[in-house]
DNA sequence: CATCGTTGTTCCAACGATGTAAAGACCGCT
DNA sequence: AGCGGTCTTTACATCGTTGGAACAACGATG
């Protein structure tokens, strides 16, 4: 592997200037350029990036703290931010802490200046005295725990009250909730938006009709959705906190012969891209993925480059995607 | 951020002799391992990778080149790759391509060895020219050009008999299949596997029945899907090169009100997550997604170690998971 | 007591890049 | 010619770490 040196010898001048030539500093003269400019293609220099970003005291890398890969809405926000980081010359370390406390310590102390310029997290677990990060971070969605960290996301309790006021305006009455957690910040504003959509609509609040997850995967929708259906007077409409448990519970619905969306409507959250091609296609509240992932990587920017900016909160936009597991064709 | 320095000056020592005690060095006076023992907690220091591996002349980091995130196999698969990387003290760099050919070109060419150590490959358009790789490298898969690099993966003409022998044995005598592709050495060898099956019961091989997929997204499998029931002689079963062609399949499947399995019976190929979830659950082929990330780490390490090995071939286990779009409940 | 081998420690150089300071080249101006 | 100023290049130190050589301390040995 060439480096500097081998660049320089070649053109024939100090290491310095080929570094100026590399890094385009203005004042070199047209000769030497070209001369370095042949030698930088001839000998296919690649920067060390480990040596350079010694020197800089910048590591060149942000982490991406978040429960699993394997959970779609995560993985589809990786994407979105590694294409995102790029544009600032940044590579993504993903780290899995598999939603629980003790993943979540051990990704945050791994986590260092010299391991990473900052950080992404995707807490579901963490307490307000493990904040004590060496690095500039963002959150993503909210923390049920009060952290001097900026934040990016929806404005979930919009976002829910949206998707319930979608349901009641499709007449549905008794309109259950799967996903309530006591841990997690995220739940309780969905929660508060659903109560939010039903005081609105002078619907009574059924605390019966809230079902808790423990964790928002699909078996857990599936198990939620069962336990609703055995009540003696099952819901006509579920409201899922994620796409996750809302294609459990359309599972739920369909080995039980309940149709969907004439006997049940399902509103989900997240408009995972599998979402789409369920049977029946699912409706869910669709985040702006990308302007999140956009906007995280903009604040980590901005913080790193001046580390006294007030933490900041920056609400992106969603949409409700109307589907037939509300709506039939 | 402590550096060695700190810590030395803390205990009274040497830079160096600190340096012995953080990896493990054997001759240090016990008195002396001690002091720097409490330096070391006292500034929880953490070691400089970038310096260390400048030093080393390793980065810690391997890549990993793949179409998509948003992709589910591959999200899985490179939650497992984290995992497994993390054994050997590695982490990983995740790369996108979107599977062009411009994409996966400029993913190797940002490779080398100043960045990774090795890199994981899972290419679907690269030509043989363009394996000029500076590190170590694993392919994932089968390449449609002969490269002198290791590979990990399946059998996947044995999995594909498998899974149409299953449709055999279900009494189908029209098995269609989609996901033909001109240039993905795994769509020609997924093929060779369903003649193969077709062969050994006897049954006819009709091309009209082989539908061509430019993408493996669930819109080509619902696309591929229309034209096959647009024929004047549908097929009885389908044979989806993944789980995403098979869930688009099963989408206009059921647009059409065709049943499932009755009227089709279908079979993926993957093992998604989401395939146990949709209605009816998707029977699909499931290699051992684990195994295979260990075994392209393992085989990565040892050739890191030693460059001369030659090329090896890992073949991991599979197994057929038989649900409701071939077998009904 | 000189010698030796074993331990334990320190000093120095190096990894590859960049910031700084200083030196050199060149220009026009008096 | 001498001066001041703008370009242009270079030598050197430095980032934090580790390998190697050198050195120091030690008890054991002849």
């Amino acid at each position: 592997m060439a480096t500097l040196k081998d660049v320089a010898r070649l053109a024939g001048v100090s290491v310095k200037t080929v570094s100026n030539v590399v890094n385009g500093y203005s004042f070199v003269k047209p000769d030497n350029r070209r001369r370095v400019e042949e030698a930088l293609e001839a000998t296919g220099y690649r920067p060390n990036l480990g040596a350079r970003n010694l020197r800089r005291g910048r590591t060149g890398f942000i982490a991406l703290v978040l429960p699993e890969l394997s959970i779609p809405y995560f993985a589809e926000l990786a994407g979105l931010m590694i294409a995102a980081a790029q544009e600032h010359e940044w590579n993504v370390l993903i780290e899995q802490t598999f939603g629980t406390l003790s993943g979540e310590r051990l990704a945050l102390s791994s986590l260092g200046p010299h391991l990473v310029d900052a950080a992404v997290l995707s807490p579901e677990a963490l307490q307000v005295e493990d904040f004590q990060l060496s690095v500039p971070a963002v959150v993503l969605g909210e923390h049920a725990v009060d952290v001097p960290l900026s934040r990016v996301g929806i404005d979930n309790v919009a976002a829910s009250t949206a998707a319930v006021r979608h349901l009641i305006s499709l007449g549905r009455r008794r309109i259950a909730a799967i996903g309530a957690h006591p841990q997690r910040g995220t739940a309780a504003l969905r929660l508060e938006g659903y109560r939010a959509a039903l005081a609105e609509a002078s619907l009574p609040f059924d605390s019966s009709l809230v079902v808790p997850a423990l964790n928002y995967h699909r078996a857990d929708g599936a198990a939620a959705m069962k336990s609703l259906l055995d009540m003696r007077n099952p819901p006509d409409a579920v409201f899922c906190f994620n796409d996750l448990l809302a294609v459990g519970a359309m599972r739920t619905a369909a080995e039980r012969f309940v149709r969907i969306p004439r006997d049940l409507a399902i509103v989900g959250f997240d408009d995972n891209d599998e979402s789409a091609y369920t049977s029946p296609s699912l409706t869910s509240v669709a985040p702006d993925k990308a302007a999140i992932a956009r906007a995280a990587v903009d604040l980590l920017r901005q913080r790193v480059d001046s580390p006294d900016l007030v933490p900041d909160d920056v609400q992106t936009p969603f949409s409700l995607q109307v589907r037939e597991s509300t709506v039939a064709r």
